[in-house]
DNA sequence: GTCTATATCTCGATAGAC
DNA sequence: GTCTATCGAGATATAGAC
């Protein structure tokens, strides 16, 4: 009875590593320049089997995204659990933060990716990068407005805007420390929000 | 005369449309999707003779940057002769806003090279992308010293990492009025700065 | 389900005629 | 200086034994 249990299990754990490392190496290598034995050898997975679980390259980027996709829904889902909307993005900020030598080195995972795909002629997956991306400013609109604030969708793009826009300088120019500063510049910004003030 | 004189000019010629095209595919299209023959066809050059001009691919990239830096260096001293330091920034984000359907569908021609060529292992072109950045993160610098602002560098680093970050999002997003929004925050943002508030 | 071997294709770069 | 033809590396994807 194990026996007809194992192989199962093995299985879903080759696709569930071949996962993260797509994840992984998609983003510090991209996807231009990862070949699927980059991925194959990350995870372990011997190259012919790869196509046993993905049919093609685009659908390891695909799962790459949902990855991403799912440990964003996962961090918000726990700062959900803070009672106050601003503690909330300051929480947001505060980990863009703490992840900024990673940003310096590679970028923003999903911003990143973004920028290579909207580079293909072929738009398959452009609609999956913006849904990731649409989804943190569904959120981050969602603490605005109980906040009070005029403008809660403008102001999350602002935000978002900030983080991908701090990350990609600091990637540039490899400066982690740009990161720190520009975050904290905008943790000022989130405390000195008013919602009594005109729209700013 | 003559004779030795035309094929040295559509030699020249032939060199600066290959930059020009360079410049122009490899933001639309992404270095690493552009093929040598792309750029060859689209400046009417047989693919055999670029590499009388140009002895990799990489020398392209490269002159590609060095277009971008001209084009930047041109423009900012055309914002030189304008007599307020806060009018020239004004005018820049102006200049943002204004190309604002490039920019959601291929994003920012520097900062979109700066994200494909830190994806390199060989990190060659590195400096040269870093240091356009640079270039206009030390224009602003100026501007904002002129004005006699507190920190001068950390608020260009906040002007140019809102505007990538609005490219990347206009990009992902394919939203030029999110540009053209955000380009209004930010004209808002610079007329509401005051050399007598503390660092901001 | 797993893995090796390989077909097929694309692209950067070169050789060499003109 | 110009251009055609092609080489050779490296990638995705598949065939087919186990």
């Amino acid at each position: 009875m194990t026996d007809s249990v194992k192989p199962r299990a093995r299985a879903a754990d080759k696709r569930r590593r071949l996962t993260t490392e797509a994840a992984r190496v998609l983003h510090e290598q991209g996807v231009e320049r990862t070949t699927l034995a980059d991925i194959a050898r990350a995870a372990d997975v011997p190259l012919g089997n790869v196509y046993y679980y993905f049919k093609t390259k685009d659908e390891l980027v695909s799962a790459a995204l949902s990855e991403h996709s799912a440990r964003l829904a996962e961090f918000t889902d726990r700062l959900d659990l803070l009672p106050d909307p601003r503690e909330r993005l300051a929480a947001l900020v505060q980990s863009w933060i703490d992840r900024r030598e990673t940003a310096a080195r590679h970028g923003c995972p999903t911003g990143t990716l973004a920028v290579e795909l909207d580079k293909r002629a072929d738009g398959t997956l452009d609609a999956e990068v913006a849904a990731v991306i649409r989804r943190l400013l569904e959120w981050a609109t969602e603490q605005f407005r109980q906040l009070g604030l005029p403008e809660p969708d403008e102001l999350a793009v602002t935000l978002v805007s900030a983080y991908q826009g701090m990350s990609l300088l600091a990637n540039a120019l490899r400066d982690p420390d740009l990161m720190a500063r520009q975050g904290a510049r905008l943790l000022r910004w989130l405390n000195a929000l008013d919602a009594t003030a005109p729209a700013d």
